[in-house]
Formats: structure tokens, sequence, C-alpha cells
DNA sequence: GCGTATTGCGATCGCTGTACCCAAACTAGT
DNA sequence: ACTAGTTTGGGTACAGCGATCGCAATACGC
């Protein structure tokens, strides 16, 4: 009757009816055969043909479980948000957020795909709405208003997102191709201050490892390694949405 | 002889020869008509024959100045990053490189199909080397060194298209699905924090203008509208990353 | 005017997302 | 045990996509 005609979302239709044949294969099965393909051969590589052959089955099966291609991208998106391991609250909100943090910049490594997507298409899903939940429960006695903790959600999420995309150098090939041109268009004269750029640490942002120190060092200095880096962005970053940590100056 | 053999970048082959029968069309003339399908019906109706066929030609003709539609998207990309304004260094830096991410939130706001793909896709062409050109001029005499001004310019990119993707909610319809889904959730049981979050501002984000102060406000106040919420974000990320402002405390 | 270099673009190929249709496989009711 | 109803499996088909090819058209240097 009062219904939205927009097909609402996946995680609102049943998975599995109780009657009528029953489903060979799962959500899940899917969404986790799509992300090995992303994961090994890239995203744009992962076509309705090609998910199903991996599971031996033909295309038009596939949508049996998922109306579009873009459903099961929502699926991709909300399947690697639940490798968040989400301890209960410490008492220290920052520390809590920050440790969300590494672990997504982590999982947002590990599948190269993700960050583009998660920002073009910011889905909710439950593995979504649990890390939702769990960033509310580190920050239920923070004073902030709910509209100010969403905004730091999103933040966590999108600066981290952000972040990676920048230390991946948006992958291999085009990282060559802008580094090439950045070196042609200091060579044919203008820019004079990119030149120092090139002259020194361009051409690989950062690597994975954790080879220094684990975090956030005394406050003025700025870390060397990436994972320092990362933690020195993401601090400063919920410490100005949200005010101070609690009990640290 | 030593050339690298993958296609280097459309920045480094020239527009059109001197010999020969003349092109009828530019880069920038079919750059302009992709951005304008773009802003209209979306990025993904942007496609060679719709582009091709906004300017009265044949799909073909476009492979005459761009070599994929990828190469098309990378035009596009850097256009709108000629949209900024960039007046010379005051000697406030901080101030200088707020004001940058201010001019860059309202350029991606006008378009918003534009934050997921420079995410996904962080290309640099001429515009994109103009701005940091200017970044690393504002920065002169910033003691730090050129990698963390780097990093600064990537997040400042990058924050802001986060910040804007959130504001955006990733368009009409896929808000509409996360908000039902959140109510759905919720209405289902277990997320007791997310009930709070329901019953108050989630439908809609911010809007755009600057109703309140524009600005920075007093240390430990967190702004309420959108711009000043942005502006503080964004003063945050900077001085986390390039130390505190050169004058203020 | 003639060779040479470049562009314009219709025709075409392989691939994509996805709608349609019917056979197969199951449950519920009798 | 049979029928009726409901759902899934998946081959086929279609419109549209990015991209290639080949040829006619159009320019310049000589």
């Amino acid at each position: 009757m009062t219904a939205g005609q927009s097909a609402p979302s996946i995680w609102m239709r049943p998975e599995r009816s109780a009657v009528g044949r029953p489903a060979q294969r799962s959500r899940a099965e899917i969404t986790c055969a799509a992300v090995g393909i992303a994961d090994r051969e890239g995203l744009d590589t992962v076509s309705m043909r090609r998910v199903a052959a991996e599971l031996g089955t033909g295309a038009a099966s596939l949508y049996r479980y998922v109306e579009t291609r873009d459903e099961l991208l929502d699926l991709m998106i909300d399947a690697v948000g639940g490798e968040h391991q989400l301890p209960g609250p410490s008492g220290d909100w920052l520390a809590d957020l920050v440790a969300i943090g590494e672990q997504s910049r982590t999982i947002l490594r590990r599948h190269p795909w993700l960050p583009g997507l998660v920002i073009a298409r910011p889905v909710i899903g439950p593995n979504g709405i649990a890390l939702l939940e769990h960033v509310l429960a580190v920050l239920e006695r923070h004073p902030a208003d709910v509209a100010t903790k969403l905004e730091a959600f999103a933040m966590l999420n999108g600066v981290t997102a952000a972040f990676v995309q920048y230390e991946l150098g948006g992958g291999a090939a085009l990282q060559e191709r802008n580094v090439a041109y950045l070196q042609h268009a200091v060579s044919s004269g203008e820019h004079p201050r990119l030149a120092e750029l090139l002259s020194q640490g361009p051409p690989a942002p950062a690597e994975g490892g954790h080879p220094a120190g684990d975090g956030v060092c005394a406050d003025g200095g700025v870390p060397a390694d990436p994972v320092g880096r990362y933690a020195h962005l993401i601090t400063r970053v919920l410490s100005g949405l949200l005010g101070p940590a609690p009990g640290a100056a």
C-alpha cells in the first residue's frame, strides 16, 4: 500500500524462501567468489559471467540472488567490512577509534579495489551497521551529539580510504604514468617547486609493514613510517571532530 | 629504445599534428561535453556514443582524441581541477590551504560524480600540477620535507572528496535505501544505539550554503553549519600533518 | 598536382548487464 | 500418492558498450 516503489535494499529482502526448489548457492558464496576475483584480477573483471563461471554455473542464475551487478558490489563492500574485529570499549575512545581505523587500513590495503568503490558507493549493510554500532558504543559516554558522532564515523571510513588510496598510488600502472608525466612537466620548464619533489622520494610513497614504533608519538613530531603517519593523521581528524582525547592532554 | 612501452599519459602526447587533415574538434571541447553529460545525467551515462552524439559526430571519431574511455575520464578529472582559482600566497599557509580546500569542496559538490572518481583514479594532469605547484608555493617556507608536503596535498584532496561524498550521501537514491535499511535494522531488534541516531538528524546530513559565520571558530568549539564543519576538519587534518599554524598558537 | 600525413566515421567484433522462458525440484494440501 | 503452487537453474536473446579496421576526405610541403 504505502510502498516506496524503488527497490529498497538487498538486506531487506529475505535471502531464501521456505517453499519451492531450494537454492544451490548463497549470497555469501557468490560474494566470496566475486571478492576473490576482484582481489586477484581487479574490480572491472568482475562480470556476472566471470563470477558465474567461477562457481560453475550460468550468468542468469546469479540474478536469483542479486537483482543487479551493483547489488553484488554492495554485498562485496559489506562483506569485507565484516573482516573487522570489534573488541569491547576500553574506556579510551580515541585509542579505540584509532585501532578501528588501523584495522580498516589493513583491510583496504588487502582489497585495493575497495577504497574507490566505497567512496563512490557508501552503502551500509549488516557489517556496516555492526561497525557503526560499535563506534557509537565506544563513544557512548562522549558528550557530542549524534550528528557529530555520525560524521566522525563517516570520516573515519572516508579519510582512511583516501589515505590508503594515496599510499597505493591508485595502482602501479597509474602511478607510473603520473610519475612519467611529472618528470615530463618538470623537464619542459615551468614548475620550479616540482623539481625538488622529484629529486627526492616520489616513486613509491610507502609500504605496508610497521618497521618502527607502532603509533602515536609525542605531540609535535611527525612519525616517519606509514603506520605511524596514518595513526597521527586519524588521531588529528578524530580529535578535531570530537574534541581532544579523554584522559590525554 | 629505452621506451617504457605502456602508453605514458595523454598529456605527453601532442594534441594535434602540424601536418595532415586538421582536426575539427579539440580535447577541451570533448571533455566539456562529457562533463556536461556527467553533471546532468550521471557518470555512467557518459558513453563514447553519447558524448559523440552530443557533439554531432560518430563514436569512432572520439578515438582520434582519446585512446580509451578511461583517458576521457582523466581529461574530465583534470578539467574540473582547472576550476580552482589560485591567488598568491598570503603568508599564512594554513589559511591559504583551507581556502583551497573550500574551493575544492564547492567544485566537488558541483560535480557529484567527481569524489568517487577522483579517489578511484588519482590521476594528475596540467591542472593538477598547477594545483600541486601552488600548494608547494604556499608551503615554500614551511620546514617540513617534501614527502610530508606531498602527503598533505594528497590528504587535502582525499579528505575533501570523502567529506563531500558524506555530505551528499552518495546520491539521493542510495541514501534513501540506506536510511530505509537502518530503520529496518533498528526496528527488528538488536542495535540500541542506532535508535537514537534515527530519532534525530539522519535523513539529510547537510546542505550547501553558508548560513552562519564563515569558518574556523575558537578552538574547542565545533561549528554547526557544514561550511564551518568542513573548515574545522580540514584545519585539523592539515595542522596535524604539517604542525600547528605559523603565527597562531 | 602529387606524395604524405592526418582526421572523420560507418561497419563491425566481442563482451557486457539483464529480461524471458521453461524445465527441474521442492513443499503443502488433500 | 498425487496435484497445485512456488521457487531455482540456466540456455537463449537483445540492446548497448568500448574498441578496431578500413577507406574516403582533407590538409600541408614540394
